[in-house]
RNA sequence: CGGGGCGUGGCGCAGUUUGGUAGCGCACAUGGUUUGGGACCAUGGGGUCGGGGGUUCGAAUCCCUCCGCCCCGACCA
């Protein structure tokens, strides 16, 4: 099979009908591009995704795909699929309407919160729409696989998703409603988990790689679906929502909500009496740093927030940031925020802004730099004064120590020490090893080859699909639009006849298109009575990899003009040829997102 | 959830301050001239001005209320 045929091979060689033929035509096609940007649309990828007519907003994070942008969104389907299936995954497809009481066994009907789009039956039974579908396929082999023998099971759907996300923005980025394809390894051990992990890593990097994207894979948090082990993939991009840090190297990469940071020592100093200082009107680090004049690195920064209704501090350097995703998951809370500054007073008798650990009597957690720190500054929970002198243990209690602090570009690499680098990612896929949390919650049970039951030992493996389609516009556009990867183009070839009224050009235009068709091609016909600068544009906007002009001179040369939407490179190729050096091209083209296949398989 | 902004034909906008019954560009339709990078001329169709209520002789415009959409923030003491 020819490289182009990949994503249809059914579609390999065959006769079409008449309506087929018509209905790459761009005349017969629902193809709608703006000339102007919406004003919603702030991030390129939005605006191209509306202006090339791919889109159309419904409500807020909730869109219609055209049919271009459907065809773009089945060819990245089409690359998941083989990928899923070249590595053991098998098709199904889960219900969007899901019952209250699966979620209700596992705890996440609570869990999840306003994030779940909720809704009753006629009954007034309880019932969501699918955020995820770890519940269904537990559900599912928990009632369908009894025996080791059954075992492993790679299950995987590529279905809408829903999420009542606070804030739905930059069009597909981050949607209320979004196509993800989702796989669930179901092992008899860690060891087959791993195993498990393992091809899905590489597939993931294959999917990514034959999309065309620049990614990269990070160590993440596994947030609230739990789990241990779990990296993300990552399309680098400046819009991207999440930052990552990086090594240059080692193979080091994380999550900056993940990456671990190396407590760095301040220097020492023989402790010395503690003492209260005044500093009126001195509140912020920096105030107080440049009042005393001592470096924010001295200085204890006293947070407090609600978890679960319990009101804890939390001690950093004043130079650092807290991450409260470390947190969270060190307080194994289900809501965490910000006391609101009226709690505050009330614990610490004081504003905000002069709070501190000294005296304080709720629970104390600290950075792990703090018990690094002699003679620091913190607030003495008095307004208008601070202590000097502070030392962690002698002047107050730490109750538990841990990394809570966020990671900075220019911090050493945890695992080699050398410079880490930052950057911001649009997280396209994650892959985790959930182990037994949902088989347990669930009862999802298989009967070894001695006779004993044992838990299933899962995994779950998410690509957003839609996502991915935002990503590709991010990383491959220009000012005249979108330039597709030819392997999620929503056509490999667009033939543009200069003129309409030149009946030559008619007819060599639809005779090529034809017979690219037969050839296997994708290709579409702008048969449009516009002007050629009008069909050109909207090309360009559109992002066919290839460009086929029939002018006036070139059918008198019996010649066609091929231009690569990528280089902008043109050349006049022989009409006689013309099919197979499409042909040609489009394999070539084909060739630079190769994926791997050695090593791992199924 | 908090703050800000916006809502006028498919898209982009003006008109709102100072009430007088809706306009521009693009797109669309028809005819003509054009035709290798978003042509030009002419003619035409399309809007209960986000919804509801109120003030007024009269409301896109003033008041109340609800809804939708976008952006920023969500407290780093």
């Amino acid at each position: 099979m020819c490289l182009s045929h990949m994503a249809y091979p059914n579609r390999c060689c065959v006769n079409l009908s008449n309506e087929e033929v018509a209905t790459m035509k761009v005349s017969q096609m629902l193809i709608s591009t703006l000339r102007e940007n919406p004003a919603e649309a702030e991030i390129v990828s939005h605006q191209l995704l509306l202006r090339a007519g791919l889109i159309r907003k419904s409500a807020s994070g909730i869109y219609i795909y055209l049919p271009l942008g459907m065809r773009v969104l089945e060819k990245i389907s089409a690359i998941v699929r083989e990928e899923m299936n070249r590595f053991g995954g098998q098709e199904l497809l889960l219900p969007i309407v899901q019952p209250a009481e699966l979620w209700q066994e596992t705890k996440r009907w609570d869990v999840y919160g306003e994030e779940m789009f909720r809704l009753k039956d006629r009954h007034n039974r309880d019932f969501c729409l699918g955020p995820t579908h770890e519940e269904i396929i537990t559900d599912l082999v928990r009632r369908e696989v009894n025996s080791y023998k059954q075992l492993p099971l790679l299950l995987y759907q590529i279905q809408n998703k829903y999420r009542d996300e606070k804030r739905p923005r930059f069009g597909l980025m981050r949607g209320r409603e979004f196509v993800m394809k989702d796989l669930y390894s179901f092992d008899r051990d860690q060891e087959g988990l791993e195993h498990s992990y393992k091809k899905m890593y590489q597939a993931y990097t294959n999917v990514f790689k034959r999309c065309g994207l620049d990614f990269r894979v990070v160590e993440a948090d596994s947030g609230a679906i739990g789990g241990s082990t779990t990296h993300e993939f990552m399309v680098l991009a400046e819009t991207g929502e999440a930052a990552i840090v990086y090594c240059d190297e080692c193979d080091y990469a994380a999550n900056v909500e993940k990456a671990e940071a190396i407590p760095m020592e301040t220097e020492k100093e023989p402790a010395a009496e503690m003492e209260l200082v005044a500093t009126p009107d001195a509140r912020t680090i920096e105030e107080v740093a440049g009042y005393l004049k001592v470096s924010p690195k001295r200085l204890i920064k006293t947070l407090f927030y609600r978890a679960d209704d319990e009101i804890v501090a939390v001690l950093l350097r004043g130079d650092r940031e807290v991450n409260e995703v470390k947190l969270q998951n060190h307080l194994d809370c289900l809501q965490l925020e910000l006391a609101d500054p009226k709690q505050i007073e009330e614990i610490a008798e004081s504003p905000v802004g002069f709070v501190g650990p000294v005296g304080l009597n709720v629970k104390i957690l600290a950075d792990k730099e703090i018990p690094l720190l002699t003679n620091a500054v913190a607030g003495a929970n008095r307004e208008g004064y601070h202590y000097k002198n502070v030392n962690p243990g002698r002047d107050f209690e730490i109750d538990e120590v841990a990394d809570l602090r966020q990671v900075e570009a220019g911090e050493p690499c945890p695992k080699c020490g050398a410079k880490l680098n930052s950057a911001r990612g649009i997280e396209v896929g994650q892959i985790f090893q959930l182990g037994t949390k949902y088989s347990e919650a669930l009862n999802a049970k298989y009967t070894d080859e001695n006779g004993q039951e044992q838990l299933l030992v899962m995994g779950c493996y998410g690509i957003g699909i839609s996502r991915t389609m935002a990503a590709a516009i991010e990383q491959n556009h220009d000012e005249n639009g979108i330039i597709w990867p030819i392997t999620i183009a929503p056509a490999q070839v667009v033939i543009v006849p200069v003129s309409t009224k030149e009946e030559a050009q008619v007819e060599a235009a639809e005779k090529l298109y034809r017979a690219c068709l037969n050839a296997g091609l994708e290709v579409i016909l702008d048969d449009r009575d516009e002007r050629a600068g009008v069909k050109f544009k909207d090309a360009d906007l559109i992002g066919y990899p290839i460009r086929v002009t029939v002018g006036k001179r070139t059918v008198n040369e019996g010649t066609v003009d091929v231009k690569l939407r990528h280089s902008g490179e043109e050349q006049a190729v022989q009409l006689t040829e013309a099919t197979s050096h499409l042909k040609e091209l489009v394999d070539n083209l084909f060739k630079q997102y190769q994926a791997q296949y050695e090593g791992i398989t199924a």
